[in-house]
DNA sequence: CCGGATCCCCAGGGATACTG
DNA sequence: CAGTATCCCTGGGGATCCGG
């Protein structure tokens, strides 16, 4: 991107995030820690494989990512994010709390993948019982896992299958969206094709958060 | 900008706010409330007229900014952010935070402003002595004033002189940024140009903001 | 098959001139 | 003052191709 040449800290940081793609490939990032080209690239529907690797290497330059040759007999590179990479969660947080409003309208073709429900997952809920013990909620769906523990007040989320999910949420990727993060009846949702079995505590245990920090600070 | 075709909030709000130009323009009406196109343009070194007037009509659209033909006689119209608008504050607030450590380097030609200091004031510094009486710095430099006040532990910084200020801070903006945002002493800049006259306690009273909030949240 | 590089085309951005 | 109109150019999208 073209330098904005203004000395301002938000000037400064849009000459380095502000490219088309590099906050989602921050994403793809955060979300998976360590990537292959093809992961983000088929995590990034729509992106041209000649930007996917020139935005590789502009975020290498400035910092934000680290690329890694792997052992030399596959030959394939991975990418994660340094400790400066890292640092962009709060703000992909704050855009991405400020867009959940746009989610709402359904009627859309977008795509739509299941990991991408990690961060907001975190973002937005907490643990409704954190006396309670710990738990794992396992989400599942069109191929993708997603692992969401909540232990101890605190909803932590990976990618990937849990090992003993204390229960299992499965159905198309938009439903178990709209379960989730819009807080859709499991009632309603069932009739989607939404799928629940196993404790059903579990899944009563994920509660929006009170956006507690944001509101003290401005307050 | 082209969409992302992506059902994620974050992708979502990029859509919306991802455009070049336009969280400056935000940053902008942050600043000053309410502001008129040439008051936008002075304020953006280097935009062209009809990409401002193009933002302009895009987050009139998305609902960011609301246009205001003023009354009739001066034919003048006026641009100010819209609750949704308002509700861009905590994300310039991380993206300026991860950005200021880019502003450390000094060499470079980019232009400055005054101005451009409000939003990082209040976001990065807090009142020393929360129980004394409320004062006023006024901020002055190229032909900006900046009005920053202390009170009861917060600090509030508009944009214009002040009417009865504690004391007074002058000189090259550059340098009044590095004492206000980086620390640098007053013994120091003086030597490059800054004045400050009245109460010496005034500046003392500001400091740097614990991150408490994020850490907190990390923690 | 993975990790790109190359090529072509078009839309969005930059600079400037001009108008109500 | 508040934009439009115009022209040019760069950066992004899409497809294909290539070395390991």
């Amino acid at each position: 991107m073209r330098s904005y040449e203004q000395h301002c800290g938000l000037a400064k940081a849009l000459n380095v995030i502000g490219d088309r793609w590099t906050l989602l490939i921050a994403r793809e990032l955060l979300v998976w820690k360590r990537a292959r080209f093809s992961d983000l690239r088929n995590g990034l529907p729509g992106i041209a494989s000649n930007l996917l690797a020139q935005r590789l290497r502009d975020m290498e330059e400035t910092g934000i990512i680290s690329r890694r040759s792997a052992a030399p007999p596959v030959a394939t590179a991975t990418y994660e994010l340094t400790a400066r990479g890292e640092a962009l969660r709060p703000i992909l947080r704050e855009i991405g709390l400020w867009g959940a409003p746009l989610l709402a309208r359904t009627g859309d073709d977008a795509s739509a993948q299941l990991h991408w429900l990690a961060l907001p997952i975190e973002f937005t809920l907490c643990d409704a019982t954190p006396d309670a013990p710990s738990m794992t909620l396992e989400v599942s769906s069109d191929g993708e896992q997603l692992s969401i523990e909540m232990d101890n007040g605190f909803v932590r989320c990976v990618v990937g299958a849990a090992e003993h999910p204390d229960a299992v949420l499965s159905g198309p990727t938009r439903k178990v969206m709209q379960t989730l993060l819009h807080g859709e009846s499991l009632t309603l949702a069932r009739k989607h094709g939404v799928r629940y079995r196993g404790n059903p505590n579990v899944l009563a245990r994920l509660r929006p958060r009170a956006k507690s920090i944001l509101e003290k600070e401005k307050a």
